[in-house]
RNA sequence: GUGGAUGUAGCUCAGGUGGUAGAGCACUGGAUUGUGGUUCCAGCGGUCGUGGGUUCAAAUCCCAUCAUCCACCCCA
């Protein structure tokens, strides 16, 4: 036997069922999104790498350390995309859509960032995306907040979730608050702990999350980033509390929450929970009031969200129940080949006459064997076909399920009964 | 990028101090030649992750390497 051929490092297979939970949630999100009048946006898996150089900040660790990109024939550089809302950024500024339409955008599909696998973390993952742009009124957080809301109500998920929400202001401010506190925290620099020591040079706001509590204690007496956010920003951030709190939407004032990509401004927000090990985001966003601007665009402010739902998919089945999957309702069984062009007959009749999904069996065998697979397809259904079926123009119908005893009915009255369970 | 754990049959896993590989489940056949899910019997199936080394002898000891999982980091 030849070498297996491994899949590559933090890609994988995704298998019936767990595909048929992935695009369960992957329905969720598009049947309340189309309600929530957005509308679905393709966007391509490649794009230049300065994209998001640009649009995502180069010293976040994203760029920096785990950007999947490569050379072109022609040597441009290219990326696989991390993250979605660069790319819908790009589209809306080269289709000229901002400056008429307000679009309202959702999208799905794989991204790829170059990470150590984990539980919950894959080099290809998917998510979904949603991003409003042109709308600066503080309705519109509370509208996309209330979206995924709805979502994981749906998904029965509302319970297992916790809402962070945080005011980070615009660049300006967060970048005085940075300063501050660097200049707070530079007299404890040996105090720190590594990690914490290290970032107060690469990105100091990440401080703020740190878990040591030397650091912690330190942290105490810090500058705070709302001290610095404006008058405007800080109503606008209240408003959208009050929104929430109207709407009973329970959420936590995290003041520790920084997103990781520079584009952010004023809200983001985060949904994490406690169940899927210790990668626990499992939907974020927030405004982006620079963005468009930053990758030439006209000034647009833009608010946006995206979901991972890989983890979404964990955080499932570890609370829902069993899935019950099964990939056929009907199984049809011929005693022999004679009897195989009234199979399809019967095949052709159930598939065009119900939404009932039908499997004839196609393999040479014993009778036992074929009910075994009839069995194990998860059918509701065995139809049986025998030379004696055929020439009545009828069918054997067994139910597999329940003790309901095997009956012979017409090939005209088979919908029926079929319809009746 | 750093650390820890684990790689033996399709799956889940046994195999103290080296002696030439096992169970359960699954699969195939039979008991049951037009009836599955229960039971009984039989059978198929592994260069022990890969490559070196030590040894008369390696799944077992040593080295390297790859992969998976978990955590750090970071993030959806």
């Amino acid at each position: 036997m030849k070498q297996k051929i491994q899949p590559v490092r933090g890609m994988r297979d995704i298998l019936p069922e767990d595909a048929a939970r992935i695009a369960l949630i992957e329905d969720a999100f598009r049947d309340v999104l189309i309600r929530y009048s957005y509308e679905e946006i393709r966007l391509p898996i490649v794009e230049p790498k300065n994209l998001f150089d640009r649009g995502l900040g180069e010293s976040t660790d994203a760029v920096a350390k785990e950007m999947y990109s490569f050379l072109d024939r022609d040597n441009s550089e290219l990326a696989l995309r991390p993250e979605g809302t660069a790319s819908c950024a790009r589209a809306i500024i080269n289709h000229s859509m901002a400056h008429e339409d307000k679009p309202r955008l959702w999208y799905a599909g794989p991204m790829f960032r170059h990470e150590r696998p984990q539980a919950g973390r894959h080099r290809q993952f998917q998510q979904v995306g949603a991003e409003a742009f042109g709308y600066s009124g503080p309705a519109i957080d509370f509208e996309l907040v209330h979206v995924v809301t709805e979502v994981f109500e749906r998904l029965g998920l509302l319970d297992s979730v916790t809402l962070l929400i945080n005011n980070i202001g615009d660049a300006a401010a967060r970048s005085q608050f940075r300063d501050a506190l660097v200049e707070y925290l530079n007299p404890f620099s040996d105090d720190l702990d590594t990690d914490s020591k290290q970032r107060l040079i690469s990105n100091p706001l990440r401080i703020l999350d740190s878990k040591n509590e030397t650091t912690r204690c330190i942290l105490k007496e810090a500058p705070r980033l709302k001290d610095f956010v404006s008058e405007d920003s800080t109503k606008r951030f209240e408003t959208v509390l009050e929104m929430l709190d109207a709407a009973q939407i329970s959420h936590e004032i995290a003041d520790q929450l920084v997103r990781g990509f520079d584009y952010y401004t004023d809200t983001v927000f985060e949904w994490v929970t406690d169940r899927i090990g210790a990668q626990d985001a499992i939907c974020a966003g927030g405004r982006y009031d620079g963005l468009i601007e930053l990758l030439g665009g006209r000034p647009t402010s833009g608010i946006g969200f995206a979901a991972g739902i890989d983890r979404i998919a964990l955080l499932h089945s570890a609370t829902q129940e069993e899935l019950e999957y099964r990939s056929t309702d009907v199984y049809l069984i011929a005693l022999g080949e004679e009897q195989r062009s009234y199979l399809s007959e019967i095949a052709n009749r159930i598939r065009q006459g119900t939404n009932l999904r039908v499997r004839e069996h196609t393999e040479p065998g014993r009778m036992g064997a074929k009910m075994r697979w009839a069995d194990k397809s998860g059918a509701i259904w065995a139809v049986i076909a025998g030379e004696s079926e055929e020439s009545e123009r009828n069918v054997s119908i067994k139910w597999l399920r329940s003790d309901r005893e095997q009956m012979r009915v017409p090939l005209c009255g088979m919908l029926e009964v079929l319809e009746a369970a």
